[in-house]
DNA sequence: CTGAAAGCGCTAACAA
DNA sequence: TTGTTAGCGCTTTCAG
């Protein structure tokens, strides 16, 4: 394995002259400069990175601190790594993906501290997160992917929850429905305040009563069960239902597991339309899914990005951004009963349960 | 951030003293090591990571190269991850999780030889895998999870699937089913030679002959599409067939799907046993699937230490072990109709009980 | 059992 | 535009 010793001799220039070479940082002729390639090339030189790392005091490795419970990892979350990674390599960073949730703050400051991170993206952020109190002692650049519950001073990336919310709903208005329910998280969830929680309940309020509409949540767990629940008592509290906006992915499954054995199809009786979702898992609804395709990579991407402009300029400005999720149009959604545009029916439903169950199998996290 | 030289300086000893008692490479006396220890507790020392490895040649990371998809991380892929992280981290190790599949060569090679790495695990092994290839000519230690075509010289850890399937069949057979029929992945899959589909394939021929059985074998896409397909093919294939053994999670639910769809309940009419499955997967079929749990958390376990034992020895002598997925029995399981021990038929067909299923996978956590 | 000192391979002043 | 050189913080001979 090659050194910059050896690279220098073989060019007959200096280390440092070799170091310039790699780093940029200063002008070289390009007569110098391509001798310096060259030998490169024929020794196949690779800098070490640890050698750099420690004299320049920057490992080039970014941490990707992301909690793995056994439910495994959705198809968003996956999209996003990737967008991250991908990010990353381009500025020539290393992502490493780390398994630390808020309760492996041990093993977060034994990386931290060792100095093995120039910075850290946060996943699934709480809206009190020690992690982030770790790393900023630590002075450990950070972006989240989500965000706390005071983010002054914190750089963030996140879904454009009302924007995402309002287009949702538009879709459906302009499609004709009037009476729209939203199925949120649970109400739990909305109680300890969890963000996309809130403010999507806000947001569909907001965009209802624009509408001139009646607003109406249900609260739903995080599971095909709930969405099941959840179904039941939208259709005894608004029994005229046409239309509904389901925030996750698990109890959307439930929710048209039960519609079909409520005997109402979809979208011809009713029309569903998912939130936050990626399109790998909305095709594996029948009809597919009407949803908010979620923009897991480009997030990524934005996400290191930002990162690196901390890391680069020594923790500058700080940079806080939302992204909106997509609307696309699929199967799941359709003018209401009785419209001008009405369209044909769905076939039967099978034994839409066991359909849900394999859907939920398929389907994994929230954004 | 204290150095060495700091807390060498505080307990008044020189800086290698430290240095061995970090290492414990040399015996030193009770003393002093007190004396060190309590220098670095003071001053809440941290070796540098970088500056040990450059020192030391190691880096204390260990790869583990996982290619992403867009279909995400399974519960079976996450619980391997976190078993190997957990047991990397234990040795004192970092395990960096790099998306890195087949296709990522250049950023493979780009890691390897920037001696960032002291070892790597290989998931999704291909039968002919470069990035094998790679790694073997950067002179880093490896270890499979899965197996290429030639393994010589190499060291792996695999599931021990002619185990597994004969001790499915067993468990069927046991009960007295006698026409088994077996949904392997797809056949261009099965064409390709991929290693557990082959060896899947193989192991349940062996193992229905062994029992004077005739073996019957349908390929399936991998999808619940792909599942439903299966059945209807071998309803026709086999319309007596009591049983059904299925390789992988995706078509196991389109195969209860369709079954539902014929009118014949699990396990009344037909028993189905889901391979490789977690039990969080299981749980949340109707009713709750009788598998072959993987062994993902131990596998991680036992390819991290096989790893380790490859890099602390300088490459010794290579480790090559399978484990087999343990049976769990559960609800789609049971003797055949018109059997002694025939089973009471399950209850209300419509909406079977989701909520029991929801509340099982929620409760319950893996083994 | 402990210390002194020579690097590990690279970066970044400081000079020229 | 290029070279010289002093570290970065640690490990590991070589002495004692």
């Amino acid at each position: 394995m090659a050194t910059m010793q050896d690279v220098a001799r073989l060019a007959r220039v200096s280390v440092s002259t070799v170091s310039y070479v790699l780093t940029g940082a200063r002008p070289i002729s390009q007569a110098t400069r391509d001798k310096v390639l060259a030998a490169m090339a024929e020794l196949e030189y690779q800098p070490n990175a640890l050698a750099r790392g420690l004299a320049s005091r920057r490992s080039r490795i970014l941490g990707l601190l992301l909690p793995m419970d056994e439910r495994g990892l959705g198809a968003t979350e996956t999209a996003f790594v990737t967008g991250a990674a991908a990010a990353a390599s381009t500025a020539g960073y290393h992502l490493v993906l780390a398994p630390i949730g808020v309760g492996d703050l041990d093993e977060l400051r034994r990386l931290a501290s060792q100095r093995m991170l120039d910075g850290a993206l946060l996943m699934e952020v709480q809206l009190h997160d020690p992690r982030v109190d770790v790393l900023r002692e630590l002075g450990v650049p950070l972006v989240l992917i989500g965000r706390t519950a005071d983010t002054t001073g914190l750089s963030y990336v996140d879904i454009d929850f009302d924007r995402t919310v309002s287009e949702a709903v538009g879709h459906l208005v302009g499609l004709g429905h009037r009476r729209i329910v939203y199925v949120n998280h649970s109400a739990d969830t909305i109680a300890e305040g969890y963000g996309p929680a809130r403010r999507t309940r806000d947001a569909f309020t907001a965009a209802m009563v624009g509408h001139g509409l009646e607003p109406l949540m249900i609260p739903a767990e995080d599971s095909a069960a709930g969405g099941r629940a959840a179904l039941v008592t939208a259709l005894r509290q608004a029994p005229d239902l046409t239309a509904i906006l389901a925030m996750n992915e698990s109890a959307v499954f439930g929710l048209l597991g039960e519609l079909a054995g409520h005997g109402r199809s979809v979208p011809h009786d009713v029309s569903v339309v998912s939130m936050v979702t990626s399109p790998h898992v909305a095709e594996l609804a029948t009809p597919a899914l009407t949803a908010m395709n979620s923009p897991g990579s480009a997030l990524g991407r934005l996400a290191i990005e930002t990162l690196l402009r901390h890391v680069d300029s020594g923790d500058g400005e700080i940079h806080q951004q939302l992204l909106p999720c997509a609307l696309e149009v699929r199967g799941s959604s359709g003018p209401p009963r009785g419209t001008a545009g009405e369209i044909t029916q769905n076939q039967g439903p099978a034994v839409p349960d066991m359909e849900a169950a394999r859907r939920r199998a398929a389907t994994r996290r929230r954004a």
